[in-house]
DNA sequence: CTTGGCACTCCGTCGAGGCGAGTGCCAGGA
DNA sequence: TCCTGGCACTCGCCTCGACGGAGTGCCAAG
């Protein structure tokens, strides 16, 4: 049905008034738009391909003699069939790794991707910590507390570390840790935390009946803490950058920065989508999140080696953005990422 | 100087200019100051005093014919002489601590009391982790992740637990390493960080000459990244509340966001004053950081059981803010999490 | 020292008018 | 069938001037 009738000058005018309106933020008018780009065809012809698009619902005019702006579902053709892909030119990418090469730790590489990433397209940055589920299990240490209070560490090849502290309802001996130690140690190495249940379950069977409800006290926290439930970090940065298009969201910064602050909508933000290989965007009133309506949402996945997926990163900005450009920002500090954490 | 330009009905009025911009946010005039506040004198009166006041600089007017605002040296006397302390109601100071009371580690500790804080100020909430350095060590694991490779963790009385990998020039065997636990651990447990150098000094020569090249390393470690330049940490909370003032930052949200997102500003922030008993406001121009001169701060130490300072916490506003209400928020939240933290 | 009075300043608002960008429609031409 | 130029119309935005009101500074009297 489209196809009929969006013929494919009337698509070329809905590109120039996206890419127009993207760049000056103004509604683009026929005229202008007719001179500007060589469409070899005169305003009154765009005039009418304008009206077309209108009834289609792919842009609109804020007052009834104003240029015309893209709604929501402009920018969602724009995006799927329009824009064409913007490649980072070599001395970018060569700026994108040097910085994040430059990383010491964990903590540092998401906080540089962060950083690098709101500074490369202007827009507010969320990375997300390598999830612990999905990550391989490089070494779990158990360190004795106190007689009845144990310390689990785990080490992941994301370079996470997470710890927990818990309280046993019996005394247990240095021994009997070094033991644990020794019967937990196989079983996990190299194993993703997914994966740790099934080579877990028979454990208390085949352990020695004094270290059992030890054994199964630090077993029932390492699956419920970090299997079942395990805890997620996400980083953000360049809020100021919101600022910068305070004309975009003329009442709405607000529960922009609310829903930002929130580390359950982050998530739920990158965790919906988070495929290494696809970049996502969420365009304006298609997010799920309330405060996020009035903004569009670039995220990908990220992985080890671009095959298992670890984690997500994205933008957050207004749906007036240039979604081509942040795409590829998106999708380069991605595999960026990916490779540095493989290499760690 | 001032005590003699400035009698008790100036300062009165001083603080009625204050009480009123602060809960309407417009310059107030001499007639509305006279009839609201049961000052007993006469427009005319307010006025004369409001031109000495202008003559002293503690207040201004923005248009000849606007009513006085507060300046920066209007709202330091104001805090210093005028402002009468407003304590919490008892059901105020019981939902903080039974909200506080439900956190279950140190993350949840840091995270509530931001929370807690830009609810309770409607301000922005800045809360540094403890610090390492000026914490008791509680626990210092040292793990053999591989033949050259080791990994420390540190584990503090305040719940903090840092880690470092650290790379060695030769190969330590899992006895070497069983060996420098039992030779650190007796050294340094019950020790700040910041006496570590001093109690560890003399180990080299203390220990068997096998394991002094590996020894050393792992000294070198613990005191360069854990002494000398110890990773702080901060979490930043309730940066939508900024929105809430918008009219007092008119151009300058901007610069305000940016320095909200350096870690090196807000430790400069809190760093500068923490002593646990007193609480400090900045007020605009008297801050030391460039972009928050637009704003007051006001921050607080807090420490375990009073005495100790292991960390800082404050709120970041316009300077048109309730202070009274702001610097008992502050102190309140101050004191429960140094209790927390003592508990813990 | 306080008070009432008075002239003055100046901001904010409101309405009128002109400008200009942009539209929709129509009739003519390829 | 589609493109094009022309034309009347709409409507937001800017400017200008008038006006009201809040507030001030100063002065003379109590």
């Amino acid at each position: 049905m489209t196809g009929s009738v969006l013929d494919d000058r009337k698509l070329e005018v809905l590109r120039a008034i996206v890419e127009d309106f993207v760049s000056t933020n103004e509604p683009v008018g026929s005229k202008s738009l007719a001179e500007r780009h060589g469409l070899g065809v005169s305003p009154a012809t765009v005039r009418n391909d304008m009206a077309t698009l209108e009834d289609e619902g792919y842009i609109t005019h804020p007052h009834t003699s104003a240029g015309r702006i893209p709604t929501d579902k402009g920018y969602r053709l724009f995006v799927d069939r329009l824009s064409t892909v913007k490649p980072l030119s070599s001395p970018e990418r060569r700026a994108i790794q040097s910085f994040l090469e430059g990383a010491v730790d964990l903590d540092d590489v998401v906080h540089r991707s962060v950083r690098l990433l709101s500074q490369l397209t202007q827009q507010v940055a969320v990375v997300q910590y390598p999830s612990l589920s999905r990550s391989e299990v490089r070494h779990l240490e158990i360190v004795h507390l106190a007689p009845t209070r144990l310390m689990l560490v785990l080490i992941t090849d994301t370079g996470r570390v997470e710890q927990r502290v818990l309280e046993l309802p019996a005394v247990v001996s240095v021994d009997d840790v070094s033991q644990l130690r020794q019967v937990f140690g196989p079983r996990l190495h190299g194993r993703r935390l997914v994966d740790a249940p099934g080579a877990l379950q028979d454990l208390p069977d085949a352990a020695p009946a004094a270290l059992r409800p030890v054994l199964t006290s630090v077993l029932s926290v390492v699956l419920s803490t970090l299997v079942e439930r395990p805890e997620e970090r996400i980083a953000i940065g360049g809020t100021a950058n919101l600022t910068r298009h305070a004309l975009d969201f003329p009442q709405t910064l607000r529960p922009v920065l609310e829903a930002l602050e929130e580390q359950v909508v982050l998530l739920k933000l990158i965790g919906e989508v988070n495929d290494p290989t696809t970049v996502h965007v969420k365009i304006g009133e298609e997010n799920s999140v309330e405060g996020l309506r009035s903004t569009s949402v670039v995220t990908v996945g990220y992985g080890i080696s671009g095959v298992t997926t670890v984690g997500g990163l994205g933008v957050v900005g207004p749906t007036r953005m240039d979604y081509a450009g942040n795409i590829s920002s998106v999708r380069a500090v991605a595999r960026y990422v990916g490779d540095l954490l493989a290499g760690a």
